[in-house]
DNA sequence: GAAAGAAATGAATGGAAATTCAATTCTTGT
DNA sequence: ACAAGAATTGAATTTCCATTCATTTCTTTC
């Protein structure tokens, strides 16, 4: 018995694991998942490619947790902004906003993030994820209804269809190639538009 | 010289080509595209792996063309619909309950053809087929637009959220385990009523 | 029915990338 | 300083599949 495992080497253990979760942001923000490769993301945590299956079980699953993680940065921003002072509509055009905005400033981890093709149990954290979007949006959604200023309708499948509709108006203009960075706010505010304009109106021609 | 290719021959070397394609399809259809081997994909053809290589070149461009097959089929039911008789409102609305019925009957299909991660070739098909069906509702808005049914906004934009809306609003329901096929028409009711609001609307206060 | 050529076969090959593990380096308590 | 045990390393191994190709089967023509 000459050996334990003192308070600080539980801290520089634990805090090798964040910077190899750290990593795998950074690099899928470079190449994607499709270029994140394990030996990638470990040089770039700055450990040898063993040490990473000491903190992860499997690929998948360091991957998933890192998306999981950046996701929940990312819910967590969207749901300070739902739940500021206001009115629902107005909380949730800026929750849209914001998203929006977000996701493109950083194309690439973004579209990572939304769309790319990666391991089953990061598709799996995902949906998780996505859900968790849905959720603000459809409090959001049911606020106003409550408020009178959204009609009555299905909120959870309009949460779903905003979501839908989010990442599909950013994944067009994600793709591509070049920083679009001059369109980024006139992009943020028609995909806003859209996405109020659909739970928040009533027939055009009648009324 | 004993040998000349005849039409028979020529028949039967395109009916396994189609049957290759047919293949694809089934076996997507069952395990995406991510459990789609060639070999699996062979077999289901009832051909052997190395034959596969006689009419394709690769993987990628065998799955493309699938996708490009399947994807062509959809648009013309869709595009057929939107040809009708009728205001642009009510082409628009039968055609995305027409996109959402069919996504709904073969759920599997559907989300690997429109959503599932697969090889790069795969992927740009997609993009084509996307907007293929984008140009479609697109020009239905414009046509609303035109009639005075819808308010001006940008078509674009608003095409592609209705794709997002209906995709994302088909991925939820598709994602349970059991065959809600009692629901079916339910939901392609309320996925094509909340479509048909976000671009047939104005501002529920106002006026 | 035999020769010439084409098409089909499927086991073997190859490559890429995840995962392992024997050897090494680092930590701790005495 | 040293022994006991952990953590780290990264080259070697394993795995997974697309792709190939020597061999076999089928078609045609004479």
């Amino acid at each position: 018995m000459a050996y334990r495992r003192t308070d600080r080497v539980e801290e520089q253990l634990q805090d090798k694991r964040n910077r190899i979760l750290q990593a795998v942001r950074t690099v899928v923000g470079e190449v994607g998942f499709r270029g994140a490769q394990v030996v990638t993301v470990a040089e770039a945590a700055g450990v040898a490619t063993g040490t990473v299956y000491r903190h992860f079980p499997s690929k998948g699953d360091l991957f998933a947790e890192a998306l999981t993680l950046n996701a929940g940065h990312e819910i967590e921003v969207v749901t300070a902004v739902a739940r500021s002072e206001g009115a629902a509509m107005a909380r949730l055009a800026d929750a849209i906003r914001t998203f929006a905005l977000r996701a493109i400033r950083a194309p690439r981890l973004a579209w990572a993030m939304i769309a790319e093709p990666a391991e089953p149990e990061v598709d799996a954290a995902r949906l998780v994820s996505r859900r968790a979007f849905a959720d603000v949006f459809e409090g959001l959604i049911a606020d106003g209804i409550a408020e009178g200023d959204f009609p009555p309708q299905n909120a959870r499948l309009a949460a779903a269809g905003l979501i839908g509709a989010l990442t599909e108006g950013l994944i067009g203009p994600l793709a591509q190639d070049a920083d679009s960075q001059p369109d980024a706010e006139a992009l943020a505010r028609d995909i806003t538009a859209f996405c109020l304009q659909a739970v928040s109106a009533r027939p055009f021609k009648e009324s």
